[in-house]
DNA sequence: CATCGGAACGACACAAACGTAACTACCGGC
DNA sequence: GCCGGTAGTTACGTTTGTGTCGTTCCGATG
């Protein structure tokens, strides 16, 4: 991944993210953090739509937020998840006002390994279920509506879309990403 | 439930509605259908709601159609199970937009019991779940998120809202509801 | 026929969410 | 300092869904 400049190479430290152990696929994106296009990219919505749940906080840039025209936003790894959620929900046809209420649970309570869990929304509530049979047991006694939205691919899908980023960066050299690079050399 | 009077009575006559067995749970409203004002009232749902769905063809009386001003719709025991549906589904926070999928696809497949059915929903398609087990299954092997839509709750809420619209008219006597007693009177 | 209550109809307002595009500011290279 | 690229900012438009309210029409009743 590195092509030999210090200043250009992407970090291979592996460290303790927002959002608990780190599984390997955040690889060390999480010190830098990913600028606003950058993330647009990778989860799949557009600027717009981040921009705008920036500005009505259903999720701020926890890294870095914006300090006016030109300057930049830094997200975290976590961040990305949190993103990733909620494009899958709007793609299922969940409201954002509902998204809202589900990113106000994750952000309190991931932690483990999400590649085996569910968030699960019932209506009122969020629950995260961390196995299968959790699941089942929900579903077995649930009486209302409920969204289940399983985080394996979630996080899945991140990871491909963050060794594509590393691997364009890699290909395009020290220039590819001048605003990044400098960030990383300004002291962040 | 009569009251005597042959007019004003409500028809015990068990017929075959455009959903399959009657469950016991339509009584016989199914022949005169349900005007709009009391399918808000039993559904829970707004009058500018039902009209507005109405005119944009999610869910249109399939008794008889309004005729104009002054004239009424009538809704079928049927209509009013995807009525609930669609209730739930925005009471979840699932965008009206998705809940016209969920009932294009309910429209076609509502025949059996569903006091243990379940409306999956999962992105694109809708699956009519008939057991527990085909939830579960469902849900082990899903990728995207999942909306779950129990029918049991949807039928006995139903049911308990037309018993008490039931009881409210015998209640009320012969001049409660002169719109729709006129209407059985009508011939219809 | 006149009156009245009830139901549908039409018009407008508002909020939410996001697309489009122009503007502004920052940052780094030269 | 100048310039270009980039990212954020602002403004306006569109669409959807629903609330509010006035209008029109129908049917029953006296």
């Amino acid at each position: 991944m590195s092509t030999g400049s210090s200043r250009e190479s992407l970090p291979q430290k592996l460290s303790q993210g927002t959002l608990g152990p780190v599984d390997g696929s955040e690889s060390a994106w999480e010190e830098i953090g990913f600028r606003g296009p950058q993330v647009c990219r990778i989860v799949g919505i557009s600027y717009r739509q981040l921009d705008y749940w920036a500005r009505t906080e259903l999720l701020t840039p926890s890294l870095a937020e914006a300090q006016g025209s030109g300057t930049q936003r830094r997200y975290s790894y976590g961040d990305l998840v949190a993103l990733k959620v909620i494009k899958s929900l709007l793609d299922a046809g969940v409201a954002l006002k509902t998204a809202r209420v589900a990113i106000d649970y994750l952000r309190d309570h991931l932690g483990g390994d999400l590649a085996t869990a569910s968030l699960v929304l019932d209506g009122s509530r969020s629950v995260l279920a961390l196995t299968g049979d959790d699941i089942v047991d929900l579903v077995r006694h649930g009486q209302g509506v409920l969204n289940i939205v399983p985080l394996g691919p979630v996080v899945a899908e991140l990871a491909a879309s963050i060794h594509e980023l590393d691997v364009t960066v890699a290909a395009a050299g020290p220039k590819a990403t001048p605003a990044h690079g400098r960030k990383a050399t300004g002291g962040g």
